[in-house]
DNA sequence: GTCAATAAGTTGTATGATGAATTTACTCTA
DNA sequence: TAGAGTAAATTCATCATACAACTTATTGAC
C-alpha cells in the first residue's frame, strides 16, 4: 500500500469512487479544464488519488454518464463539456459570479456550523487525531510556499467526517471548494497567498480544531462562525470593489 | 441464459460497458423493476452478459450516476429511481432506511437553522405575509382532514425563500420531504395524523414565523431547532423500535 | 521527404484475492 | 418452544496484475 497521502482529498466516509467521482467533477465543472482537454491518464490518477485503477475507472465511467467527458481507447479521456447538466437546480457554483460564490459560501455556512457542532459531539479520537494532521499539513504547505488550496478543504473535510454522518462531507464536495478564496477570481492575489493571511486562517483552524478536541459545541461553533465570516466579507468586497 | 441475450443490445457497437450500460438502463425504465427491488448480484450479471465483473461494476457505477440504482455494501444494488434524467439525482435519500432519514434531517437541520437565521434578517414585507399564507393553509388542511404533508412543506420553503438566497430552497427540495414524518415509515401511523399532533406542529411553526418576522435571529433559530427536534426524536423512537 | 515498421502510451477487459458490511442459518441456552 | 448469540454465506468495495486493442510518437530505410 502506498502511503494515504497524495493530491486532493482521501480519506474520510463514502465510497472512494463517490470522492473522486465529486473531486473530478467539481475540477472540470469548475472549468479547470477547457473543453476538448485531455484529463490525465488512469495511471496518473491512480498516483494522484492513492487509489487503485478500479476505482479511477468507476469514477470516469460517472462522468461519463454524466456527459462530462468522453473516453477514446488508446488516446485518453477527454472533457466534453463543463456544464452540469443541471435539471430543476442543482448545486452549481459559478466560479465566474461573485454573488454565486457568496450564495454557496453561505449555504455552506449553514453546514459547516452545524459539522463543527456535531462533531465536538461524537468526533473519535482518531477522527480528532485526523483533524490535527490536517492542521499540521496546512502549516506544512505554508512553509512550503506551496498552495494551502488543498489542505484548507481537507480540513474541512476532516471535520465533516467527524459528524460520522457521511451527508456532511456529500454536499462539502458538491459545493466544492467555494468557501477556499480563490486566486482564480482575479484579486490581486497577492494579499491572499501572503504569510500572515495564511497564518491568520490557519490560527482560525486551530481554534475550531481545540473546540472540537474540547467537545465544545458552541465553541466550535462560534470558532467556524468566525472563520467562515471573514470569506464572506472578504467576498462582498469583492462585489463591491467590482461593481463601483 | 448464458450468451449475449437478456435482451437488447448487445454485440456491434461501442464497449462493451456501454452495451450492459444501456441495456440494465432500459430494463430499469422499462419499469421491468420496480422501486426498491434489488438488481441481480455482480455474479449473476457477470453470467448473464457473459463478461467480467469489471464491466459490470462500471455499467453499475453509470447506473448510479445517473440516480437510477443505490448499491448497499453487503446487500446488493437496488432500484431507486425509473424516470430518466429527474434530475441529477445526488443527495438520494433512501427512504427507506431510518438511518439514511436521520442522516438526511440532520443535514436538513443545518439548513434550516441557519435559512431561518437569515430569513429573520432579510424577510420582505410580502415574505413575511407569505409566511402566514403557509402557517394559515397548514390550519385549513388540519380542520378539513387533509393531509398537511404539503402544507407544512411549503411553510419550510417560504422560509427559504425569504433568506433571498435560492440555494437554499434547491437544497430544500433536493432533500425533499424527509423532514416530515411520513407514514410511509409504517409506523402505525394513527398517532402521526391526530389532531392534537398536528396542532402543536402548527404551534411550532408560528412561534418560528413570529420570531422571523420579528426579526428575532436567535429567536428564530431556537424555534427551529425545538421544531426540528421533535423529528428527530421521533425518528431516533422509530429506529430502537425497529431493532428492538 | 515519404512511408512503413516499431515502440511506447492509453483505454478496455479479464481474473483472482482480500476486506467490510449485511443477511441468513444455526446452535445453544433458559 | 422462544430467544439470543454466533457462525457462515452473500454481496459490494477495493486492490493488484495481466493482457488485448487502439492511438500516437519514433525510428529507419528508401
Amino acid at each position: 500500500m502506498a502511503g494515504p497521502e497524495g493530491g486532493t482529498t482521501d480519506t474520510g466516509k463514502g465510497t472512494l469512487v463517490s470522492s473522486v467521482f465529486a473531486d473530478l467533477r467539481n475540477t472540470i465543472l469548475g472549468s479547470r479544464y477547457s473543453i476538448g482537454e485531455k484529463l490525465p491518464s488512469e495511471a496518473q490518477l491512480t498516483e494522484q488519488y492513492s487509489v487503485s485503477r478500479t476505482v479511477i475507472r468507476e469514477a470516469i465511467a460517472q462522468l461519463r454518464a454524466d456527459g462530462l467527458v468522453q473516453a477514446r481507447q488508446g488516446s485518453g479521456v477527454f472533457v466534453i463539456s463543463n456544464q452540469a447538466a443541471s435539471g430543476p437546480g442543482f448545486l452549481q457554483v459559478d466560479a465566474q459570479r461573485v454573488s454565486s460564490m457568496i450564495e454557496a459560501l453561505e449555504l455552506r455556512t449553514a453546514i459547516e456550523l452545524e459539522s463543527a457542532s456535531l462533531a465536538a459531539q461524537r468526533r473519535s479520537p482518531a477522527q480528532e487525531e485526523t483533524l490535527y494532521e490536517r492542521l499540521h499539513e496546512f502549516s506544512r504547505a505554508i512553509q512550503a510556499g506551496l498552495s494551502t488550496f488543498d489542505a484548507d478543504f481537507a480540513f474541512h473535510l476532516a471535520i465533516a467526517d467527524a459528524t460520522n454522518n457521511p451527508r456532511f462531507r456529500e454536499v462539502l464536495e458538491m459545493l466544492g471548494r467555494s468557501v477556499i478564496p480563490r486566486t482564480s477570481l482575479q484579486t490581486g492575489n497577492d494579499e491572499k497567498t501572503s504569510v500572515p493571511y495564511l497564518e491568520k486562517i490557519q490560527a482560525e483552524h486551530r481554534e475550531i480544531a481545540d473546540a472540537i478536541s474540547a467537545r465544545n459545541e458552541e465553541g466550535a461553533r462560534d470558532a467556524m462562525r468566525t472563520h467562515l465570516r471573514g470569506s464572506l466579507s472578504r467576498y462582498r468586497e469583492l462585489l463591491r470593489g467590482s461593481s463601483a
